[in-house]
DNA sequence: TTATCATCTGAGCAACTGTTCACATACAAA
DNA sequence: TTTGTATGTGAACAGTTGCTCAGATGATAA
């Protein structure tokens, strides 16, 4: 039995057929990605990691980070879209903190990974 | 005690410190930032849930992916950069692989996530 | 009301990203 | 060697990203 060899040089037409099957839907691949890039940022990530050790308000965030408030309002918009982050009113401050704790595992595997 | 509002802005002085002092240092940020990016785009991610099923050559995933041979080893470079994925050469072939289990749990605990 | 503080938002811009194209390289068979 | 196949690489381009700046919004106090 011959190996497909076709015009679109498909090498290994069982495999490919077989990885169609099992992929994720398009729309789960997408948020995924998203989810994936909010993390990919060395600013959101150090926020995460500072929102997982206790709650904190915008400008102690941007003390925190050495950035202005309005960029780290920027991120902190980008973080509550994606359900990364929630916040709580208390007079005229908002404080942040992380929804659930998938950011915390997410970060640990990743650790075993790049100090390999 | 009265709360420390000086020109800086911090409200909480005592937690800034305290998230500074557990900081990761930042070169590992900037490393865990590089390993989430390479997680954080579409294609890229569909490359490594059809590599966790089993190992592929470029032109299958190319076909798989619906892109351009060079795209793909464009991203594979970058992946193996990452040290994500390896490749093993069969005549004129390279077979790519996933390096280990990192990934597949990363991307299970995203899913958990993003289906909540 | 006015004034102030904390935060948010839109515009604009430099830097980065993912793709295609064209060509280069590496291996295998003749 | 020559030819063909599989993959890699650099340039170029559109699209995206993260920041700063200026101004807007919301809450509080006088």
């Amino acid at each position: 039995m011959p190996i497909d060899r076709c015009q679109c040089r498909i090498v290994h037409e069982q495999q490919v057929e077989k990885a169609r099957k099992s992929a994720l839907p398009p729309a789960e691949i997408d948020k995924l990605a998203q989810f994936f890039k909010a993390c990919a940022d060395p600013t959101r990530l150090r926020i995460l990691l500072a929102l997982h050790q206790e709650e904190m308000c915008v400008c102690d965030l941007a003390a925190f980070l050495g950035v202005s408030e309005s960029a780290v309002s920027h991120q902190l918009r980008l973080l509550r879209q994606m359900a990364l982050v929630a916040n709580r009113r208390e007079g005229p401050v908002l404080y942040y903190r992380l929804t659930d704790a998938h950011v915390s595992q997410l970060v640990l595997v990743a650790l075993d990974h790049i100090r390999e």
